[in-house]
DNA sequence: AGCGCATAGTTAAGCGTTTAACGGAGCTTG
DNA sequence: CAAGCTCCGTTAAACGCTTAACTATGCGCT
């Protein structure tokens, strides 16, 4: 592979003049400009990053990181969806995406995320900061990173999408169509700051609309269809005149349908779904879920859009998104209720 | 930040010393090891991986490759698996992983793409190389880096699954319950070499059992849900006596589902769907889907295994994976066929 | 003519590592 | 006791680039 050596030379010219051609540095002569570009052309000269790198101190790779936790997180669309956004924005200022997933435990974050921190081969940092646990930002920023947070951890610069609201207009949505008896499907507090949010904003409107949301049946799941799919079951087994379903996220909320369907229940005649996230699928599943769209493209697009703010030196103001409720075929009036045997199937 | 400098000075010893410290060169008596690593631990030094990776040659990054033809490939739940596999064995080994989508045209390769192989940032790369279009595995071994493809293009490193048996185990399912008015869901021939492969396993069992697949009704979507809904709806108003539908991948399957549920269809009693790709959420659709297993999350892990052997000088032989047929409820035994009125909905 | 200034190009230091080459100290050994 | 080990540590070059500091040239002014 040809260096910046070889150019010179070929160009007759020395490796500063070659440098500067590259970077634009003004003061170079049309004539010797030119003399550098075939060299380059004809060598087929690429930069050699590490080595830029370590003379500039800028790596033009950002680092998005996804904790670990109890899985790996970018197995959820959702975050797919994020990680989508911010690829795109990377992509169009010619920055690679350097994916790190850090364990987290009881115990601390993984040693080798520290060493990603410190390697200097990050100029910036996206993560999505939502586990009570432990801030991967907070790290970051530790060590002078330019960190972009989206999630709830205190943080200069962050994005999110407004849980509280979210929460509040699904909840707002089945209070209106007239359901009472309604089930939580949820995941453990310890588990996620927007969740949470997400809970205080039912919670919030449930209040107004002389509800006692602490009183609503609640089962804890783990994200995953699966669990949607065993707390639903639960649920109306323990609570059989419940008239609607509120899960926290889209996939539980779709393997809720999918269980309630198979013991014989007809969504949303039987009982109404709402899930939370707006993944592509939930537009295609039987029957189309009732949501919230989130706007995780968005998302992701903003954070790093942010990012290359203050990387340009500038200071960004934090950004919250508006949730969008969308309204979809697994949510009716609820009708009185009349009682209805769970055909246990497992 | 601490550099091997501090540190040597701080422990009395050269920088040169420090180094075989850390690389655990023979030949440090333990004394000076311990100076060095406790003034390692006191000054808090990580190493500066730019510099190493310009001094040693290895950066200790790999590149995982998802090319982004008409969509960002990486928006599959199934190229996810993939990514997950790939990420355990990295992450275990102590890489990073570095998210490359460089963008496919008639035009070829986006000019970055090349710059990112020839940068000196990557040891090596993971390439999905399923686009009969250009192939981004061999622009990275002809600049001779490691490279392991998953797909079909030619490489002395590769892993996949065995697509045409795929096929043929989905088609002689269907035969198998007495389908022969099948309809097909598929993506252009141009699109994918992976999905040719299917086609051929299922062309071949047709044969076998005196069915012409040349003659069966097929439709072209683009991998998505909504691609399948339209592709389904099109296929069985143009053709209302197929009992079966055979998709060439999950998520179509899915949209179709859904879409012939809404046109007043039952699945599996009116019409078997089959998919492939055994997504996650296939498990959960109403009904769930009986698809392939194409073992993603080995495939990555297989293709990461395959590229650490490379790396430490061996020559690892090409896998390939059998698939597995997973049967579930969204198919069954074909029915004496009645003529379904389609109500069209859209 | 002599000064200042804009333009064009070069020299050389420095980024933080790795590593080959070297040398000294303390052994054994014939 | 000199030669030849082994063991431990140092010196210095190299990786390929950026950039501050410098030199040189030509031009317009007074």
């Amino acid at each position: 592979m040809a260096n910046l050596q070889d150019v010179a030379k070929r160009a007759g010219v020395s490796i500063a003049t070659v440098s500067k051609v590259i970077s634009n540095t003004p003061y170079v002569a049309e004539a010797t400009r030119q003399k550098v570009l075939d060299a380059i052309q004809e060598l087929g000269y690429r930069p050699n990053l590490a080595a830029r790198a370590l003379s500039s101190g800028k790596t033009h790779i950002v680092a998005v990181v996804f904790p670990y936790v109890y899985d790996a997180l970018f197995k959820d669309p959702l975050v797919l969806a994020i990680l989508e956004g911010v690829e795109s924005v990377l992509n169009a200022h010619k920055y690679n995406l350097l994916l790190s997933t850090p364990r987290l435990s009881e115990d601390g974050i993984d040693e080798s995320y520290f060493n990603l921190l410190e390697s200097g081969y990050v100029d910036g940092l996206i993560a999505i900061d939502s586990v009570p646990l432990a801030s991967v930002a907070q790290a970051a920023q530790a060590r002078k990173l330019p960190t972009v947070v989206i999630g709830y951890h205190e943080a200069p610069m962050s994005v999110r999408c407004d849980d509280f609201q979210g929460g509040a207009l699904l909840m707002e949505h089945l209070l209106g169509l007239g359901h009472r008896q309604i089930g939580v499907i949820s995941v453990p507090k310890s588990m996620n700051l927007a969740v949470n949010q997400r809970l205080r904003g039912m919670a919030q409107v449930c209040t107004e609309h002389g509800v006692d949301f602490e009183a609503l049946p609640i089962v804890e799941g783990d994200f995953s269809n699966r669990g949607g799919a065993q707390a639903a079951e639960h649920l109306l087994s323990q609570h059989p005149q419940l008239s609607a379903l509120v899960c926290v996220n889209d996939r539980m909320a779709l393997g809720a349908i999918q269980r309630l369907q198979q013991l014989g229940l007809r969504i949303p005649e039987d009982v109404s779904v709402v899930g939370y996230d707006n993944l592509a699928q939930s537009e295609f599943s039987g029957p189309p879920l009732t949501t919230i769209n989130q706007h995780a493209v968005t998302l992701g697009q903003s954070a790093a859009e942010m990012l290359f703010l203050a990387l340009a030196g500038q200071q960004p103001a934090p950004r919250v998104l508006a949730p969008t409720l969308v309204v979809r075929q697994s949510t009716a009036q609820a009708r009185p209720h009349l009682a209805i045997e769970l055909t246990r199937k497992e």
